[in-house]
DNA sequence: AGCACGCCGACT
DNA sequence: GTCGGCGTGCTC
């Protein structure tokens, strides 16, 4: 950390690409030196890359056989802060730096030089003749004093064709200039007044404002149930923020949000901010990434990698829906937008708002410990109306094998049709193997050498266990209460219980809502509005692919496997059924039509389930809590997974295997190996998945010694490893 | 990531 | 004899 901030001319500097290798590789700084931090294009055998300069060279290669920087790019270098956030990231999450570094450089074209595009202006000559047209585009531009516009705009803007404009330009009437690309963001503006403020919000939003002028590290949890105005009062945030001169960030969980969210931002601040995600296209992004970059962006709007961007003086990262499962990437780089926003503030001392009407146990636990502040909105008109909720316990249900609706839930399904209402039906479960239990006892068959429940392999007509792989065949009798011919496969796929509910009410119309059945956000919306509009009868989806709708007509929501996660594997199933119930009840009944919740399941006595139907928040906060202390999970313990693929099904497995034999470096540190198992996405695009969890105690030093485990594997083949810390899907 | 080098099977 | 398969290794 004692390098020097200039490179002089051909000293020695450490370069780091995005090309997978582990090291920084050493160049002799270009004509002129360049500072630590410059983006810079570099030889890298027969081709030319781009790179950043992160200090002093190594100097432990062949001097005679180092190169030259080729040239120093015209972006603003890399600040000590963001080096320091990818390097912490990286260490974090286990992922190399040059993945990091790809992370942050996710604009195209860094190295062109700044793309230029013709401007037209009033210019100093007359016209030889004066038509209308002409007359036209002169007076516009006079109109708009000395704004320069694009041939299009002026065209349009005037009422004539380019040509026109074109022939002025001749005559020298009209000036053509060259002006840069890429612009600055329009200016928002803090002190235009914002929406009027109850007494609630306005404390909550002074907490914030007062927090943000420390100008020092910090986060709060904002709970506030659905229509509490949490979005209002993290504005005043953003607000003060911006009143700070500071830059502010907010993410949002899905593109499908961004829309609105845009139009109320231009609401309150007067202009649209920057808006980035997968969907922005490519010479907007390059133009965000170096505004944002000059400071000339205040407030950018988008997706997790936005915290990725290069800010200048970042004050506030607002985490909006903070419990929302999409902020964990799957692919790629394994990251945790939540936990990511919170490091890149630590370092450079900005403020981080997590805002949720259902925060994930994490962030309550961390609230509870003190780590986070705690902010928390009342309903604007009296408490969020609560549908009725009501556990059907399944043991005493007669249902057929092969079914999941049960004669209660049918019966009050069938009520709902008789009175024209709509009733949905929730899938409340991930993947797609169905969990075996008995049907007399409600008892799941656990595995013997971990604490997670076993499905059945279809293939292999067989039990097994989806966090260590072992198998065992289908016993005859319930192993808890010997029932015969009671154990059952639970767990239906949509299209199955959809069929059942068709062939249970022909006469209904039923309607699948699940994400991955619609190709755009855009159709979806469509068919969310239909189902609002009453073109639906009986509603099935999985996970609540309906946010920020309401279905007035829906009086009825029936959770098909209230509990189907208490047992085990996925541990943050509970934590999504009460999130779920939390806002359904946003969603079924509205005043004149009170809406009802039927959660089935098999333990209704289980403290979990009590506190969801008693809509106790803290009750069920603490039941789970319990639990996962109790079984030394997240937060109370922490997990990683190994992820391991490869195109033959065998080598995978045969190297997760010898991973799992030679744990040495696990077992100093007392964390536990499970697996190799099937992985919860087992196979993509034609590559087998695998993967192991490893078990620790909180506060061991697990990063590092999940490194040496993995240090010893040379990867043959098509064989990949990947680590997943702290991760989110189970089954 | 690319790209070269190199060591074994089906051809002209 | 040679062309080319892709496994292994290097890039400052």
């Amino acid at each position: 950390m004692s390098d020097p901030e200039f490179y002089d001319q051909d000293a020695l500097v450490a370069v780091l690409t995005t090309q997978p290798l582990d090291r920084t590789l050493d160049y002799k700084a270009p004509e002129g030196g360049c500072l630590r931090g410059a983006f810079v294009e570099v030889p890298l055998g027969p081709r030319k890359v781009i790179g950043v300069v992160w200090g002093a060279g190594r100097g432990d290669f062949d001097r005679s056989r180092i190169r030259s920087v080729i040239r120093v790019l015209d972006v603003a270098p890399m600040r000590r802060e963001m080096a320091r956030f990818l390097t912490r990231a990286a260490e974090y999450t286990l992922t190399p730096m040059p993945s990091m570094l790809r992370l942050a450089t996710r604009a195209p074209g860094l190295g062109d030089p700044p793309s230029m595009r013709k401007v037209y202006r009033l210019g100093q000559g007359e016209p030889d003749r004066m038509t209308d047209a002409r007359q036209r585009v002169l007076a516009t531009l006079r109109e708009y004093g000395g704004l320069a516009f694009t041939l299009k705009e002026l065209a349009d803007l005037a009422g004539v064709t380019p040509s026109v404009v074109k022939g002025l330009v001749q005559k020298g009437a009209v000036a053509e200039e060259d002006s840069p690309r890429d612009t600055p963001l329009p200016p928002l503006d803090p002190e235009r007044p914002g929406k009027e403020l109850t007494e609630d919000q306005a404390k909550a939003a002074a907490i914030l404002r007062d927090a943000l002028r420390s100008r020092t590290y910090g986060t709060t949890l904002l709970r506030g149930v659905t229509g509490s105005g949490k979005t209002e009062v993290y504005l005043e945030a953003v607000a003060e923020c911006l009143r700070m001169g500071r830059q502010a960030l907010v993410l949002l969980p899905e593109i499908a949000l961004t829309a609105e969210f845009l139009t109320r931002v231009e609401a309150r601040f007067g202009a649209r901010p920057a808006e980035w995600h997968s969907g922005v296209t490519m010479t907007e992004r390059r133009r965000i990434w170096k505004m944002v970059g000059q400071g000339n962006a205040q407030l950018v709007v988008g997706a997790r990698s936005a915290l990725f961007l290069p800010f200048r003086d970042l004050g506030l990262i607002i985490v909006d829906e903070e419990h929302d499962t999409s902020y964990k990437q799957e692919d790629g780089v394994l990251y945790n937008a939540r936990d990511m926003a919170v490091l890149r503030a630590a370092i450079c001392g900005a403020r981080v708002v997590l805002a949720s009407a259902t925060p994930s146990l994490e962030s309550w636990a961390n609230a509870q410990s003190g780590k986070y502040d705690m902010v928390e909105l009342n309903a604007r008109f009296g408490a969020a109306v609560l549908p009725a909720m009501r556990a059907i316990d399944m043991r005493a249900e007669k249902l057929k094998a092969g079914t999941w609706i049960s004669p209660t839930l049918g019966g009050a399904v069938r009520d709902r049709l008789a009175r024209n209402e709509q009733a949905m039906l929730f899938i409340n479960r991930r993947g797609y193997a169905p969990v075996t239990l008995c049907r007399a006892c409600g008892q799941q068959i656990g595995c013997d050498h971990c604490d997670a429940r076993m499905v059945e392999h279809r293939f292999l007509k067989r039990l097994m266990c989806h966090q260590c792989g072992d198998t065992r065949p289908m016993p005859a009798v319930c192993p808890s209460c010997g029932a015969e011919d009671r154990l059952a496969p639970v767990g239906p796929g949509v299209e199955r219980l959809a069929e059942e509910a068709a062939a249970m009410f022909p006469e209904a119309r039923v309607v699948t809502l699940s994400s991955d059945l619609f190709g755009s956000a855009r159709a979806l919306k469509t068919e969310i509005e239909r189902i609002a509009a009453g073109e639906a009868d009986i509603i099935i989806g999985t996970q609540l692919v309906a946010k920020g709708h309401n279905f007035p007509l829906l009086t009825l929501v029936g959770v098909i496997d209230a509990d189907l996660g208490l047992q085990g594997s996925d541990l943050r199933a509970a934590e999504r059924t009460f999130q779920l119930m939390r806002q359904v009840a946003g969603r079924a009944g509205r005043a004149e039509r009170p809406g009802v919740a039927l959660l089935q399941t098999f333990q209704p006595e289980h403290p979990v389930i009590r506190a969801i139907l008693a809509g106790d928040e803290t009750g069920f906060w603490r039941a789970e809590a319990a639990e996962r202390e109790a079984a030394g999970v997240p937060p109370y313990g922490r997990m990683a997974g190994i992820i391991l693929s490869g195109t033959d099904v065998a080598q995978v497995f045969d190297l997760g295997n010898a991973l799992a034999r030679n744990d040495g470096a696990l077992r100093q540190i007392g964390a536990q190996v499970f697996g190799p198992a099937p992985a919860p996405i087992a196979r993509v695009r034609g590559r087998h998945r695998v993967r192991l969890l490893v078990k620790a105690a909180k506060g061991v030093a697990l990063q590092d010694a999940l490194a040496r485990w993995i240090a010893p594997i040379r990867l043959k083949g098509d064989l990949r490893l990947s680590v997943d810390i702290d991760p989110q899907s189970f089954l």
